[in-house]
RNA sequence: UCCACAGUAGCUCAAUGGUAGAGCAUCCGGCUGUUAACCGGAGGGUUGCAGGUUCGAGUCCUGCCUGUGGAGCCA
C-alpha cells in the first residue's frame, strides 16, 4: 500500500505515492496545471505538465471543481516553488466525487455566512488551527490533573435546580419527576466527589440561557472544574496558576505551527509563568480609580473594568475576595472581613477577561442553611449538599476554568465562537 | 430585556433623492512554474418585508423581521 498522508511527504521524497483528499484550490498556466489537495494533515501542491501526462488526465484536472474528493497517485519532489517545499508530479487521479459549487471561496467572507455554512467552515485551515489548539488544551488540561493524583468524576447534566440560583437555566420536563435543568456547573457534584476521592476533577458541556450578546458567551460551553478537600483559597490560587501555566506551555510546546498559522503573537505567551500577580478586590477597586474610571465599591468587574486591571500586569492576574453580596451562596466569607467572600478570579491578559473563577467553600452546615435561605433558594434539592457538611465537613476549594474562553485567548481570536466546532449562542442552534 | 449599527448579484462591498455597479466565485477563451496566479469575454438583481413622503426612493420617514457589536449575567 503506497498511501500516505500529507504530513508525512517530506520522508517519502522520491517514492510513488497515493494520497486521498479534497480539493483546496487549484491554478493553471498554459499547459501546466497546479492542484493543491488537502487531506487533514495538510496541504499539497501537486503538477501536471503537457508533454508528461495524457490529455485524458489534462481532461480529467480541468473538471475538477473545489472540495471534489479524490485520490492522486504521483511521485513526491523537493521543490522550492512549491508552498511548503514539496511537491507531487501527478501520475493518476482517481475522482471520488465531484463537489458542486463550493461556497466558501478563496476569499473574504462575513461571519453570518461563515457561521450558517460552519459544518464546511471547518475545513479552512484557521479552523484547523483554532481546533487542533483546542484539542491541545483538552490534552493539557486532563495530563495535568491526572498527573497530580486527580479522579476524573463526572457531574450529570440534567440537575433538579440551579447551583447558584442565579443565571437563568435551559428547562425541560423530566418524566414525572417534575422540571429538570441543564446544568450550569459540576461544582456541587465535584465537592460530593472531593470528600470522597480528595482530588477530583469533572469536564463536561454547561449550559446558561442567559441572553448574553458577547464575544465571550455562549449557551453553551464546556467548563474543567477541579475541586480538593483541604484546600483553602490560597492552594486554590496555587492550584490555578500551575494549570494556566501547564496549559500555555504544553500549547506553545506542541502547537507552534498552528499558532503561527493563526499569527498569534506568542511573546505575550511566553511570559505566563508563575508565580501571576494576586491582588484583592480592594486593590483592584483602587487601579480602576487611579485610572480614572467611575467605579462604585461593591459592584462587579465589568468587562472593560476587568481590561484596565490586566493591562497592570504581564500575565494573568488573580483577582480575590469580592464582596460576598455578588458572590454565590456557597463561597466561604473571609474570616478577616465577613463582608468579603474567600473567591478568585483568573482574568487573562490582552483583554481576554475571566477565564477562571473559584473559591473556598462554605463548609458549616449552620452557616451554609443560612446562605440557601438568604439567597432565597428551596432546601430540599440541596439536602444533598448539605450532607456533604453534615458527615466529616472540611475546608475545600476549586474553581471553573472556561474551555472557549481560554482558547480565544491562547488563539488570540476576538470572538468565542470559533473555538468550539458547533457554537451554540443565543440566535443560533444550526447547524 | 435594553442601547447602537447593519441588511444591494452566490460572496465581499460601491452607488449626491435621478439609467443599480465593481472585485471574487461560476461559465467560455488565452497563457509551460502558478503561490488567494494572471489576462480577455459572458451570464447573474422583487436593493430583508410591509406601508408612507416624493414627479421620482437602494437612498428620506414609520413599523416589523433577521443579523452584528455592546450592557446586564457569567466560564
Amino acid at each position: 500500500m503506497d498511501r500516505v498522508y500529507i504530513g508525512e511527504l517530506r520522508a517519502h521524497i522520491g517514492d510513488r505515492v497515493t494520497i486521498r483528499g479534497w480539493v483546496h484550490n487549484k491554478r493553471s498556466s498554459g499547459k501546466i496545471r497546479f492542484l493543491l489537495v488537502r487531506d487533514g494533515t495538510g496541504v499539497v501542491q501537486s503538477v501536471l505538465s503537457k508533454g508528461n501526462a495524457p490529455d485524458e488526465l489534462f481532461q480529467l484536472f480541468d473538471e475538477l471543481t473545489q472540495e471534489s474528493s479524490l485520490a492522486v497517485r504521483g511521485t513526491v519532489r523537493a521543490d522550492e516553488r512549491a508552498p511548503g517545499g514539496v511537491e507531487l508530479t501527478i501520475e493518476e487521479i482517481q475522482l471520488l466525487q465531484l463537489a458542486q459549487d463550493y461556497p466558501i471561496t478563496p476569499k473574504e467572507h462575513g461571519i453570518e455566512f461563515l457561521m450558517d455554512l460552519r459544518h464546511l467552515w471547518l475545513r479552512s485551515s484557521k479552523q484547523h488551527a483554532i481546533l487542533r489548539i483546542r484539542h491541545e488544551v483538552i490534552r493539557a488540561i486532563r495530563e495535568f490533573f491526572d498527573g497530580r493524583g486527580f479522579t476524573l468524576v463526572d457531574a450529570p447534566i440534567f440537575t433538579p435546580a440551579a447551583c447558584e440560583g442565579t443565571t437563568t437555566l435551559f428547562e425541560t420536563e423530566y418524566f414525572d419527576l417534575g422540571k429538570a435543568y441543564l446544568t450550569q456547573s459540576g461544582q456541587l457534584y465535584a465537592e460530593a466527589a472531593a470528600m470522597a476521592l480528595g482530588k477530583v476533577y469533572c469536564f463536561g458541556p454547561t449550559f446558561r440561557a442567559e441572553k448574553s450578546k458577547t464575544r465571550r458567551h455562549l449557551t453553551e460551553f464546556w467548563m474543567v472544574e477541579p475541586e480538593v478537600a483541604f484546600n483553602d483559597l490560597n492552594d486554590d490560587m496555587d492550584l490555578a496558576e500551575a494549570f494556566v501555566e501547564h496549559i500555555v506551555g504544553s500549547v506553545l510546546g506542541n502547537r507552534a505551527a498552528e499558532l503561527k498559522a493563526l499569527e498569534r503573537d506568542t511573546r505575550l505567551l511566553e511570559n505566563v509563568k508563575r508565580p501571576f500577580p494576586r491582588i484583592s478586590y480592594g486593590e483592584a477597586v483602587e487601579i480602576l480609580h487611579k485610572n480614572a474610571l467611575p467605579f462604585e465599591w461593591g459592584n462587579d468587574l465589568g468587562g472593560t473594568d476587568e481590561t484596565v486591571v490586566s493591562q497592570q500586569f504581564d500575565r494573568p492576574v488573580m483577582v480575590h475576595r469580592y464582596p460576598a453580596k455578588m458572590k454565590a451562596f456557597y463561597m466561604k466569607r473571609d474570616p478577616a472581613n465577613p463582608d468579603l467572600a474567600l473567591a478568585v478570579d483568573v482574568l487573562a491578559p490582552e483583554g481576554y477577561g475571566e477565564i477562571i473563577g473559584g473559591s473556598q467553600r462554605e463548609d458549616d452546615y449552620e452557616t451554609l442553611l443560612r446562605r440557601l435561605e438568604e439567597n432565597g433558594l428551596p432546601r430540599e434539592p440541596f439536602e444533598w449538599y448539605l450532607d456533604l457538611r453534615r458527615y466529616g465537613s472540611v475546608p475545600h476549594a476549586g474553581f471553573g476554568l472556561g474551555l472557549e474562553r481560554t482558547v480565544a485567548w491562547i488563539c488570540g481570536l476576538d470572538h468565542i465562537r470559533q473555538t468550539i466546532p458547533f457554537p451554540r449562542t443565543i440566535y443560533r442552534l444550526r447547524p
